[in-house]
Parts: structure tokens; C-alpha cells; sequence
DNA sequence: CAGTTACGAGACGATTTGTCTCGGAACCGG
DNA sequence: CCGGTTCCGAGACAAATCGTCTCGTAACTG
């Protein structure tokens, strides 16, 4: 099956020359395929970029959020391991080509949301709730807007294309979303 | 001058059809012009869709943000104002166009950032900032972290294509941002 | 060994791109 | 009033890309 050779040949062109300049011939080219083998299993170039994140081993695996109790220091080393992910090269490259072909097409923004993004998502709303439920948040803590928060964060200084996120970020998010930034009830920051 | 029927060309179609889809030959036809007066002032699409964004009127004024001495009203007001601007139909294809257009070219993606991103960012830094000296955050609040995390968290949504932020949204992290959702050191929230 | 299927290769017309040339309109100096 | 200059709409053009199609070969089937 030359189905791996083609999204392993759009991984990597889309790393290296992007969402836009990624183009059905140099797919097929690369893969040493027919164009037609391309256009058989795939209708567009944002299908083929979806399937190459989702199936090339492209996508990460999730990174692991373990259960140590304390769940601020567990959200903390996952988000600062999920925000190196993101800020190598080869994610940075990856995040913008996805996003390209989120806005692009709206049948691949839905693929790569439950496929990509989604569960990491689930992730923290799973490991919020648990804490939620052992008395570690406030029990009207609202758990999916947490795990969109943390994410969201993070995600908006890769897609900017300024000062991409640094560890030191993910820990003041981590500590701004437990601790609050108000001044009336705060106790200690570190 | 046709500069501006080229911009106001530029944002109906973008609107219309969205960046991927959007042809300089349309522009042109729409904004009865010739092709090469385009390529007089402009070198590529990305950098047409960056100054419609920014002249043609597509950039919405600021959203004020005003001090009324209360800075967790006013942000909340802020917020909801702002994310019900991006939740418009129009609101959300411009996103998503200058979303493409920043994954597509670095440049770009400066110059959008500087003039469209940033302000709204500045503005909330300063409103914050005024805050934490006036004793309403704490001492140590991490000023431009808490102005990423509001943008980001709203944008996050929008860019996902799924459910869109709501006002109840906007208002929920708002006060997370405050209270913070640890259960060691709440008070109210409501 | 004949029939069938899969597929690499590439020709094809359509569309878009960016460059180039033409011709007319507006403005300028005399 | 007129010749010169500049601006710019219009569109021709080659190159690139798209998606479809056809061909020829290799592998598999019975």
C-alpha cells in the first residue's frame, strides 16, 4: 500500500515548505506515485494533510498526565512538556499547517479537532474533574473552560509568530488559572 | 486612488469566499481595475489581505476599555464585547482568513500582529496594569500573561471551528482569571 | 496463459499567477 | 489649443497547479 508513502512525503513537505506552498504533484513525486493514486483515497489537499497529521505519525503521542494528587503541579509538567512539543521547529511548522487547513475547509477543521486536538483536551478535563472531585478545586470550578484556557494560551503566542511560549509561561498560566491574579483572597503564589 | 477599491475588493470576497479561495484576478474584476495596479503596491495575497484587514475598515475600532475603578466588571465587559465581535459571521471569516494568512507568510504574520493583534492586547495590559498598581491585583500579577490568556482562551475557540465562545464563556474566564479555581483560598465568585 | 486489477507515468484543459504591452484618459507646460 | 508625460484599465502571455483522463506495465487470479 503506497498510502503510507504518500502521508509520510506530505509530512514531510509540509514541514518544510508549509500549508500553501504544498502541492499534489510534489506529494506524488516524493511518494513515487501516480497522481491519481493520490486523488483515489483523498478529495483535497486539506484531507491529505489531515490524514498525514493524524496517521504519520505526525501527531504527537498525548503526553502523559499523571495523577501524583496534586494537581497543580501535574498540570503544570504537562503543560510545560505540551508547550515544548509545541515550540520545536518541526511542531511550530506543524500547528500553522493545521491551522491553515482549519480555516481552509470546514469538514478537516471538525477531523482535526476531534482527532487532534480534542483529546488532549479530554486529557485535562478528565484529570480536572478528578481533582474537582477529590476537594482540590472549588467545586463550581469550571472544568472545560480550565482545559480550554491552558491550551488556548499556549497556542495563541505559537499561531502569533511572536516570542513563542517558554516554560516560564506555561507556569504562570498553570499558577494564574489555580491561584487567581485578584488581590482580596490570594495566600502565596510559589 | 483605487488603493482603497482594491482594499474594500479585497475584504468582500474575503468575507465572501475565504482566504484559500480568494484570486487576485477577482479582486481586480471587483474592484474595476487592472491586475497589474495590484502588483504595483502589493507583492503577494497575504500582504492584500493584511492591509484590508487593516485599512479597509475590516479592523474593528478598538473596543473600548473603559476604568469605572472596577477592573474585573471591566474587563468582563471588555471580553464579552470583544468575543461577541468575533462570533459575527464576519467576525469569524476574518479570523480565519488572517489566521491563514499569518500561517502563510512570516512577514505577514508581523505586520498583522503589530497593527491588529497587539493593540488589543496593549490596551488590556494597560487597563491591568493601572489595576495592580491601584491595589486591585495582587503585587506579583503577571500583567501580560493574564492579557495572552484572555485573548487566547476566546481566539482558541473561534479558530477550532467548534463550539464558538459565548458571553458565559468570556464571563467564566474572566473570573477564573481573578478568583483563580483552587478551593484553598475561595471566597465567592458570584 | 488469458483476464483482471492496481498503479506509475504523464498528457490534457481549466484556472490562477505574475509579467508585459497597448491604448486611452488626465494632467502639464507652453 | 497642443504635444508630452504619467497613470492605469484591459488583457495577452508563459509558467505553475489543479483535477481528470488514458496508456502501458506489472502482479495477481483462475
Amino acid at each position: 500500500m503506497s498510502r503510507l508513502a504518500i502521508l509520510g512525503a506530505a509530512r514531510d513537505l509540509l514541514l518544510e515548505r508549509g500549508y500553501e506552498r504544498l502541492t499534489i504533484d510534489a506529494i506524488a513525486a516524493r511518494a513515487g506515485v501516480g497522481k491519481q493514486t493520490i486523488y483515489r483515497w483523498w478529495a483535497s489537499k486539506s484531507a491529505v494533510v489531515a490524514d498525514a497529521a493524524l496517521e504519520g505519525d505526525l501527531a504527537p503521542p498525548l503526553v502523559p498526565l499523571p495523577d501524583t494528587g496534586d494537581i497543580e503541579t501535574d498540570l503544570g509538567d504537562w503543560l510545560r512538556a505540551w508547550t515544548e512539543r509545541l515550540t520545536t521547529a518541526e511542531g511550530t511548522s506543524l500547528i500553522l499547517a493545521l491551522t491553515a487547513a482549519t480555516a481552509d475547509d470546514r469538514a478537516v477543521a471538525d477531523t482535526l479537532y476531534d482527532r487532534f486536538t480534542q483529546p488532549h483536551e479530554q486529557l485535562l478535563r478528565d484529570r480536572l474533574e478528578l481533582a474537582r472531585v477529590a476537594g482540590q478545586l472549588a467545586p463550581d470550578a469550571p472544568v472545560p473552560t480550565i482545559a480550554g484556557v491552558l491550551i488556548g494560551s499556549m497556542l495563541y503566542r505559537v499561531l502569533s509568530r511572536q516570542a513563542p511560549p517558554t516554560a516560564d509561561d506555561a507556569n504562570l498560566v498553570v499558577r494564574l488559572v489555580f491561584n487567581g491574579s485578584g488581590n482580596r483572597s490570594r495566600r502565596t503564589g510559589v
